[in-house]
DNA sequence: AGAATCGCGTATAACGTTCTCCACTACGAA
DNA sequence: TTCGTAGTGGAGAACGTTATACGCGATTCT
């Protein structure tokens, strides 16, 4: 007996169950598991005790029906973007203890793709969201936005809707100016992501890292020697601009990325034209990921500390969706230099 | 009118809605949208044109309740392992067209932590379960399966509720014993990951790796020279292994690790050391992830198809889903070596 | 011609929660 | 005594979907 062929579902355990078991009314468990107001300590602990003897664990897709599903959605657009890990890491510790569970989604780069994914953890009832660096339209976020809160990392465009956490690429950029100038450069290229695919952020993360450099640059009076490539952040990306830049007529001594894999890329172009790290080029890369750090590759590059944004984030997220707050906020954090081994003195000969 | 104050929800679109505007009934929308039989070209037609109208997109939660939430929820622990990136990589490939959205739940090294996140996916009715390696108990895993489709990746037990894709890694091993020993080489010593945590998993990817290591030793008359330290997969744990092997009094003249980062780290304590890739140690890791293949690390390692496993385990966990198969299956790929600059013949001095 | 079958559409009972009301008991104040 | 009111517990109506069961007209089979 107890049909072998069906397979699934052993039945779980609800909370009726619980209700039945401890001998009171499913809205009286149901106000436990929320604790909500108006449970004596003895129903407390009647229930409780159910809960246990019975392992129950509240069905999600139920509580999304009605009230919340405990759960954030975080969208990215690659995992394998070693900033976001740590990111994630920030947010994951400071939901950890709570009773959330993060749920991430990876969409790829292509913004329709994202914007289904976002569409996918809404439809999921998810609590709130985290968008890292979105490429989708800035209506479309402000959309979902509306309805679900959300926080925005990365771009410095804020509204009213969303909160943001940024780091101020700018002044990251400026940093970077200020280390290779200091070190007898005058020829600092630097290699970002594309300008916006058309998606109406006006101030994403690559924009703002291009003013800071140009606003150092002009700052030392090297107007005349800045050099903007765009390229994608990946190997790939920054090994196509960096055989572009270094076969030039007039080759950089110095290439700064947006990003740590970037400047990987460009390693790899340089490698290949016989050109050594640091001494034939000083590169920098962005977001001091665990890539930098490598003995082998010793990059110099930008911290953002992607473990606070993360952390920053989650909670003003859960500010937000528990109500505690109803006004939209902005973070901004500071970068800091990290002076590693493949940037170095412009050899004077 | 219409209270400024609320903030939230603008009332989603319903299936009762799409019902009304086509002038149908619910069960006839919901039919179309599960293209279930019993339904006229003409009401397709009329259904479809509401749905696009109104831009109705139904409700996961509520989908959850009775039928399939349309969601596979993948288990990992840590994002920053980039060969899990290729896996993921491979999994959305497979799911990207079809109907499913893939949800990644990143739990971190702690068993009860990853216990937590599977039943959190396991209690938001995620329709199939991908298990990146989980340290959890081996018994947990076979009781989720028992109610939810699974598939793991990397542990070699197989059962007969839950399917398995897995790497040959004895004969990955085997194939980088054989290249040292072809260079040369006898005192290789392997790095890989500490023993099953107690956890009842017999095959763990590292126990099957450790065991293809000393066959291939004793094939090639060396087992008076194995040498098998356990270090955790991270850059720091292959740094603490490093140092430890290299000050030994007989120091291996290559090493060859169960992942690449732990290479890397092995790479620091030698630089460290004051020795020299590969011409005072060669190196190999395991996995060819991205990071081997940059150009400051040319690391040889063992490539895995991350991709390809990937892509397996998701077509494997759709035919459970759908009921197209009913018996546990496994898939074994098989592992290719990629000879870079960290190895070296042995210098004969 | 009557019976059986097929094709298509609909009514409606779940599914497991949440949360608003309502009811009841005690108890203190008027 | 009567009336409020604070503190508890419970009834029951949603929530949006799926899927079973049924009805009904049209076709095919004896």
């Amino acid at each position: 007996m107890g049909g072998p062929a069906a397979g699934k579902q052993n039945k779980r355990v609800t909370i009726t169950d619980v209700a039945r078991h401890a001998g009171v009314s499913v809205a009286a468990v149901s106000k436990v598991m929320r604790n909500a107001y108006g449970v004596s300590p003895a129903m407390q602990e009647k229930v409780r005790a159910a809960i246990a003897e019975l392992d129950y664990r509240p069905h999600a897709a139920a509580r999304g029906m009605r009230g919340r599903t405990y759960t954030i959605g975080v969208l990215l657009d690659n995992v394998r973007n070693a900033f976001f890990a740590d990111i994630l890491d920030g947010i994951q510790e400071e939901l950890r203890h709570g009773e959330y569970t993060v749920l991430i989604g990876a969409a790829g780069f292509d913004p329709e793709e994202q914007a289904k994914t976002i569409r996918a953890l809404v439809d999921r009832q998810m609590d709130g969201l985290i968008l890292i660096a979105p490429g989708t339209s800035r209506a479309e976020v402000l959309a979902t936005a509306a309805a679900t809160p959300t926080v925005v990392i990365g771009h410095h465009d804020s509204a009213d809707t969303h909160d943001s956490v940024v780091d101020a690429d700018d002044t990251g950029a400026g940093l970077v100016v200020d280390h290779l100038v200091s070190l007898g450069h005058r020829d600092i290229a630097l290699v970002s992501a594309p300008g916006t695919r058309a998606n109406q952020w006006k101030r994403t993360p690559e924009t703002v890292l291009t003013a800071g450099y140009r606003a150092a640059m002009e700052r030392h009076g090297l107007s005349g020697h800045m050099s903007v490539h765009h390229a994608a952040y990946s190997d790939d990306g920054g090994f196509k601009a960096g055989m572009t830049l270094l076969t030039a007529e007039q080759p950089p001594t110095a290439i700064m990325t947006g990003a740590d894999v970037a400047a990987l890329g460009i390693y790899r172009a340089a490698h290949e034209l016989g050109l050594r790290i640091p001494d034939d080029l000083s590169l920098v890369g962005y977001n001091n990921t665990a890539l930098a750090a490598l003995a082998p590759v010793q990059l110099t590059s930008v911290d953002q500390a992607g473990h606070t944004m993360g952390s920053s984030a989650a909670r003003m997220l859960i500010e937000r969706v528990e109500g505690r707050r109803d006004r939209a906020m902005q973070t901004s954090m500071t970068p800091r230099l990290v002076v590693r081994a493949s940037t170095t003195a412009l050899r004077t000969d």
